[in-house]
DNA sequence: AACCAGGGAAGAT
DNA sequence: ATCTTCCATGGT
């Protein structure tokens, strides 16, 4: 339905599915633009290289999910609407997930958050700029420095911001980051992997089709990416569902206390908490950290 | 005022 | 191959 210049669409999927704890997650980074009143936000996308901007409400219920989809009028509607529905997983069965974890330690965990879904980053790049950003620094902080960094080299159409282009952060001098608190090294992974994506090394495009050791496997070889990065980037930047990144620290803190322990939980400990829950360890992972937010 | 943070590279065994 | 140190800065 066309009006006023925009595309304009009514979606209904099936349940459960709760949209206003997809907001409360999303909100949870400055760079979205999250209306929890109207329950909606603006999702910034690059569909066939064109900023695309679409906004999507929550109109409906957990049991009865329902979305009203306003972007602007152009040729790839269908593509961005595609895209749309791999972002937020309208298709996944979270309610299939969820039986999987009820008979598991993490069947409290899975009661609280019910309904919630994986929401992928807007763009595969920016989320690996944001993994890289947010390596080994407290969420507040790294919040702040994504921001500063969008603000200052990215771009901004119908009041969203959008990450720069690898083009654009490939030029970019260690200098310039720094003045923005980056540490030298992190500018330098920035850029290099910027880098990357120019010369054609590293084409998301191709990733898709990838296995998850495929694609470690050459993500790996680039310098600033390591296990942490890549299991970050298979989850939030592809949608991979079977992803548990034991390094992190958030995923520990969320094992020591949902086990009561006195320290941080072993490699070893992690190891066999987390036998049982795959194939959905990527929901195990979410819901550990939506435990501590 | 230490100590930690949704890590990873580089150097040392 | 595996262990240790350094990076850099804001938060608590």
């Amino acid at each position: 339905m066309l009006r006023d210049g925009l595309f304009l669409e009514t979606l209904q999927i099936k349940g459960p599915y709760n949209f206003d704890l997809v907001l409360d997650r999303l909100s949870m980074d400055p760079l979205n633009q999250v209306d929890i009143d109207s329950r909606s936000v603006k999702v910034p996308m690059l569909i066939e290289n064109e900023a695309v901007i679409a906004h999507v409400q929550a109109v409906g219920t957990l049991d009865n999910p329902k979305f009203i989809i306003k972007g602007t009028e152009g040729e790839n509607i269908v593509k961005a609407e595609k895209r749309l529905a791999e972002i937020f997983q309208w298709d996944v069965p979270l309610e299939i997930i969820s039986e999987h974890f009820r008979k598991t330690d993490l069947a409290p965990i899975f009661e609280q958050h019910y309904g919630t879904p994986l929401v992928l980053d807007f763009d595969p790049f920016s989320c690996l700029l944001k993994c890289i950003i947010h390596q080994q620094l407290n969420l507040s902080f790294a919040h702040t420095l994504t921001e500063r960094f969008v603000n200052t080299f990215g771009f901004e159409k119908e009041g969203v911001w959008f990450y720069p282009s690898p083009e654009t952060v490939a030029a970019l001098q260690v200098e310039e980051l720094r003045a923005l608190q980056f540490s030298g090294r992190k500018a330098e992974y920035v850029i290099g992997i910027a880098m990357e994506v120019v010369k054609g090394n590293l084409d998301f495009t191709s990733l898709r089709d990838q296995s998850n050791e495929e694609i470690y496997k050459q993500l790996i070889k680039i310098r600033g990416i390591g296990p942490w990065t890549i299991q970050n980037f298979l989850m939030f930047g592809l949608g991979r569902l079977n992803l548990f990144p034991v390094a992190d620290i958030g995923i520990q803190n969320a094992l020591k206390k949902l086990y009561k322990l006195d320290v941080k939980p072993t490699l070893e400990e992690i190891e066999s908490f987390s036998k049982g829950w795959e194939p959905y360890l990527s929901y195990a992972s979410l819901y550990l950290w939506r435990s501590i937010e």
